[in-house]
RNA sequence: GGGCGCGUAGCUCAGUUGGCAGAGCAGCGGACUCUUAAUCCGCCGGUCGUAGGUUCGAUCCCUACCGCGCUCACCA
């Protein structure tokens, strides 16, 4: 494709290796940074500027090019932070100003120049010096309109996060959340771990693993689906609280909730149980949320939503007798269940099992409604394999997840820690495994042993960190805040 | 995976009831010492997502494919 911008671009960077100019130097020289010189002197006055002629060096981006005969601006970016540059053909020699003239924008440049201010009182540093940092041989997006194509936006995101303000924001916010997420569990005596990614053996979720295969050991792995068997582990071993954020691989569809690689914070405390998770979680959210937001009143996609503690505890029984006015424990069999649903004039699908139904029930008639804060807990048996059993309801575990704005941002719960009990669960989940639930839990002899050396009452908690962030910042679509979302391979032009 | 929609210049978008494909920005040349979407004059720039088909003629109609979006399914 003939591109006479990108030739007129190369014959410039030609043009300057001729003329003994590296476009690719190693070093930069010294310099102060855009964001220093605008904190010193965007008070200054024209005429302390006039009388102080302050002198100094800066690197960046240009990223807009004004040009007149004798006198051209550019708008130098630096970390985010732009100021304007000029150069003025009486104030330097004609090899400077010329210099100056055949950058393009996208180029990198240091300049050392006078700060001063223009008759429009723009603080600007008029050139004395200017140097190449780095050429662009390709032209950036357009600047009125931006970029705006998504696929670009996310193909190519550094064009997103050069010509979107608002991308680069999500970008910074997202590191603060993480930065926050940190220092709330730090500050509680958390120890921060990691675990493996590749695992001969997936498990603390119901999902289909990635596979992969390992050459040396000649074995099959998976990306880890969760955290959850490695750091029970640790636990075992006598680290009391640990965390973990890291991605996990979960070999399923997009959507706007859901990237096949997220990333999870999960957390173990020992001799804590599912409701000191709880505080934990309303304490984690409220302190991110003043820290990121400066408050815990967000709005998101035009809900105003209030994210300070205490959140409701509802039981996943009661909000379905809620949404459908069906009580799922008065029906303790499919036939039984699917009879009243039927009662209250609702098709209860196909689902295979009772605990496939209550959630199918749970999820079409109460998480959509789910908006402010809310704990749904005490979950069935069979939906949750790797938590302790109620003491009031076998039929039950101690279990919640936290849910916001219709999304289920959570999983936590009092963790199993009955080597037995255990066995018979991953046994049903075999059994599962073997009708077709290609989501099934895998026996774990490993992590059985593990369990049989016996460990701690322990309260676990998984947060979803993307959903988090997607709710604090704002954002309409999980991708808006996953830097590089999984796309389908680049079938050509685009 | 199903349904619907989209894909035209580097970017943002028009457009053709089927008849040589347009604008703004960017780029190139020229004018210009206060612009910040600079302005003015001139110019360059396209396999109209890809491959077939229908047609005298396809960017437009048809089919398949590729990519993206929305949505349903799926998905803690």
């Amino acid at each position: 494709m003939s591109d006479n911008e990108r030739e007129a671009r190369r014959a410039r960077l030609a043009a300057l290796r001729e003329g003994g100019v590296d476009p690719f130097p190693a070093r930069v020289g010294e310099r102060s940074s855009i964001a220093e010189v605008r904190q010193q002197h965007d008070s200054s006055s024209e005429e302390a500027l006039e009388d102080a002629k302050p002198r100094v060096a800066i690197a960046g981006r240009v990223k807009a090019l004004r040009s007149f005969g004798k006198l051209l601006f550019m708008t130098l970016v630096d970390d985010g932070v732009s100021l304007q540059v000029s150069a003025r053909k009486q104030e330097v020699s004609p090899e400077v100003f010329a210099f100056a003239k055949q950058l393009d924008v996208g180029d990198f440049a240091r300049v050392e120049g006078v700060v001063w201010r223009t008759k429009k009182g723009e603080l600007t540093v008029d050139i004395r010096r200017v140097e190449i940092l780095a050429k662009s041989l390709r032209p950036l997006p357009e600047k009125w309109h931006g970029l705006s194509d998504v696929e670009t936006r996310y193909r190519q995101r550094y064009l997103d996060l050069i010509a979107n303000d608002e991308a680069r924001e999500i970008a910074v916010f997202r590191s603060r959340v993480l930065t926050a997420l940190r220092s709330f569990l730090d500050g509680r005596g958390f120890l921060e771990v990691e675990t493996p990614v590749l695992q001969p053996l997936y498990g603390g979720a119901a999902a289909r693993p990635f596979t992969t295969y390992h050459n040396t050991l000649d074995q099959q792995l998976y990306l880890r689906i969760s955290d959850e068997l490695y750091l029970k582990r640790l636990v075992i071993g006598g680290l009391d609280r640990v965390y973990e954020i890291g991605h996990n691989f979960r070999n399923e569809g997009i959507s706007k909730k859901h990237n096949p690689e997220f990333t999870m914070l999960e957390c173990y405390e020992a001799y804590a149980d599912y409701r000191d998770m709880m505080v934990l979680t309303e304490a984690m959210v409220t302190e991110v949320a003043e820290r990121v937001c400066g408050t815990t009143k967000v709005d998101f996609q035009g809900e105003k939503l209030d994210l300070a503690g205490p959140w409701p505890r509802v039981t996943i029984r009661d909000a379905i007798a809620e949404g459908t006015g069906v009580d799922i424990l008065a029906a303790p069999d499919l036939p039984a269940l699917q009879e009243a649903v039927r009662a209250q004039g609702l098709h209860p699908g196909e689902a295979p099992t009772w605990a496939v139904l209550v959630d199918e029930l749970f999820s079409e008639h109460v998480e959509p409604r789910l908006i402010q804060p809310t704990f749904i807990m005490d979950h069935p048996v069979e939906l949750s394999p790797l938590a302790k059993r109620s003491a009031e309801d076998p039929r039950l575990v101690e279990r919640f997840e936290p849910f916001v704005a219709g999304m289920e941002i959570g999983n936590a719960f009092s963790e199993l820690n009955d080597p037995d009990d255990q066995r018979e669960r991953f046994t049903a989940m075999e059994t599962a495994r073997e009708q077709g639930d290609d989501e099934a839990h895998p026996m774990d002899e490993d992590f059985l042993l593990a369990l049989e050396h016996g460990m701690p009452p322990t309260g676990g908690l998984g947060i979803g960190v993307d959903r988090l962030v997607m709710i604090l910042a704002d954002a309409p679509n999980l991708r808006e805040v996953i830097l590089f979302p999984a796309l389908r391979r680049d079938g050509g032009t685009g």
